[in-house]
DNA sequence: GTCTATATTCCGATAGAC
DNA sequence: GTCTATCGGAATATAGAC
């Protein structure tokens, strides 16, 4: 059986990545977190030294996503269209829930990051994009998608229509991501 | 000669509203503004009662400046596409002082916004993507400008394109955003 | 090894000085 | 009318109890 140390550090991950999702990096405190579990805030200090540590803790857990995700999508039998799909479908969730992306939360932050993670929030953009650059060459090159911009740009008009999106749609509602979410679906298929 | 008040009214603003769009509202503090001013913090106080006063206070500011681009643009004998340049172009001078919109800003922290100034946030987004979404149907009525999405659609692309452009700009350099700007240019234009 | 009691710093805000 | 001295509370973090 796991020690609970490592159950209690993976909670606090957990409740750390929501937070940051739904608030922001400089909206919620340690006494958040240590609520949820029925603690001490001072406690969480012990599984993560400081905020700083904590960040990078869930930078390097979405860094792991994503590349669990390329992998995934790698080896699966799926049309490229399925795949961009299954990464959009990641957003409309957020929506549902009520955050932003990670990606738009601390980029939205940057200037306040530790400079300490400055490096992961780029990295996790570099292969986010890289992802999305990907699957789009490929659906390209298979005839599935047509567009005339570069592969990466193309992935940057649509990693910005969906991270702005879910930002949006918190504020004037699901309908503005639906209609965003069609359109950027339009415009790869040609 | 007007008091000296309003001078520090004013002051006040503009230091906010520069503050917001480079840390965010969760991230400045009114010692912030007192240092650069060189008063105490308490200072700031009477100017505006709280933080949440200086926040309504910068979005109206926004919401005006907003209405006066919009009527400068309407009596203006510039065509669409300068029309839409002209919007464009504050996003470009955006990333060249390391600051995000206003909109990215306060929609990333939406949650955490007091209740009074929610309706101020919506407000401002209404007014901003009326304003493009007017721009593109007149281009497109005038033959400027080709798309087959809706104009409110394709307004909501084009601002989701800038708001989050400048957010990942900051991150992955000004080249970023200079592709997404070129790239949406395109795509009005047909 | 895991968590609590406690220190320190900073934030937003009030009461009152000039 | 304009600003300062100061408060109450929250945030991050350390030292040490168990």
């Amino acid at each position: 059986m796991a020690p609970r140390n490592q159950d209690t550090k993976q909670e606090i991950l957990r409740i750390g990545m929501d937070l940051i999702k739904r608030y922001g990096y400089n909206a919620f405190s340690y006494a958040d977190i240590s609520k949820v579990l029925e603690m001490k805030n001072a406690a969480v200090h012990y599984h993560f030294r400081g905020k700083e540590d904590l960040l990078a803790g869930i930078l390097d857990q979405y860094l792991d996503d994503y590349v669990q995700l390329g992998k995934q999508l790698q080896v699966s039998r799926l049309t490229s269209l399925q795949k961009l799909d299954k990464f959009i479908e990641r957003y409309s969730v957020l929506v549902d829930s009520n955050c932003i992306c990670i990606i738009g939360s601390v980029a939205s932050d940057y200037n306040t990051l530790p400079e300490s993670v400055k490096a992961r929030v780029t990295e996790l953009i570099d292969l986010v994009l890289g992802m999305v650059e990907k699957t789009l060459q490929e659906g390209k090159k298979k005839g599935e998608f047509h567009f005339t911009e570069s592969a990466r740009t193309q992935a940057l008009l649509i990693m910005t229509n969906l991270a702005a999106g879910v930002q949006l749609a918190r504020i004037s509602g699901k309908q503005d991501y639906v209609q965003i979410r069609k359109a950027l679906l339009r415009q790869v298929k040609g």
